[in-house]
DNA sequence: ATGACGATTTACT
DNA sequence: GTAAATCGTCATA
């Protein structure tokens, strides 16, 4: 069952614990499917959050997709070279999105393999290498722009499926990676992560 | 028109 | 641990 535009109209928390868990679904022009368990996320939460890239109300060509309706995805370009991906939560009009920071493979784990392979010199990744980054995640399911503003609750090229969530005592909640420009938001706890999961980015900063 | 900067990854000391 | 890679985007002028 694919996860309908219900699941996504919330605030960001809420939405970014109720994703851990949850599958996400890559088709690819030749139809094979690739997916991924969803295992760390971050919240951003709009204008206020000094991290966000809507923060203090910014609405630019690259960010237009947190401004819209919930279940889409906002797909960002940066350091010249990677993708990231995230789900877009809430209402049109408050610009608030769930970052994908890791995935669990589970479907088509040899094309992952070889997605990354293509771009980096080392050959044989371990399986927890090929999803354990929010820009592996993108390069091992072939996301980029061109897949921004992709409706997720749509059998697509991209979309998401409902399994079983994660329990919040499985849950480890920190501050969020890589904000350490936004001051005191940098230290929020808005990064969720499953316990134990040996695809996650980092452990507990 | 220009310049500074990344919601990162990888390789190397 | 530190540094390089690499360029679209956005604020400033």
């Amino acid at each position: 069952m694919i996860l309908p535009r219900r699941f996504h109209q919330r605030d960001p928390v809420t939405l970014a614990k109720a994703l851990l868990g949850q599958t996400l679904v890559r088709v690819l022009d030749d139809g094979e499917r690739l997916a991924g368990r969803i295992v760390e996320v971050e919240a951003y939460l709009g204008v206020e959050d000094r991290a966000a890239h809507t923060c203090g109300g910014r609405r630019t060509v690259r960010n237009q997709s947190m401004w819209g309706q919930a279940g889409h995805a906002y797909v960002y370009f940066t350091y010249g070279m990677h993708h990231c991906m995230n789900i877009v939560a809430d209402r049109p009009g408050v610009p608030t999105a769930v970052l994908l920071r890791a995935l669990e493979p589970l479907e088509g784990i040899d094309t992952m393999r070889r997605l990354r392979s293509d771009k980096i010199a080392s050959h044989r990744l371990r399986d927890a290498d090929l999803c354990s980054g929010p820009a592996k995640l993108t390069q091992a399911m072939a996301i980029d722009r061109t897949l921004d503003g992709a409706d997720l609750t749509r059998r697509g090229a991209l979309f998401l499926e409902k399994a079983e969530g994660v329990e919040a005592s499985r849950m480890v909640v920190c501050p969020r990676i890589g904000v350490g420009y936004a001051g005191e938001w940098a230290t929020k706890p808005l990064r969720f992560y499953e316990r134990g999961n040996e695809n996650v980015s980092r452990k507990e900063s």
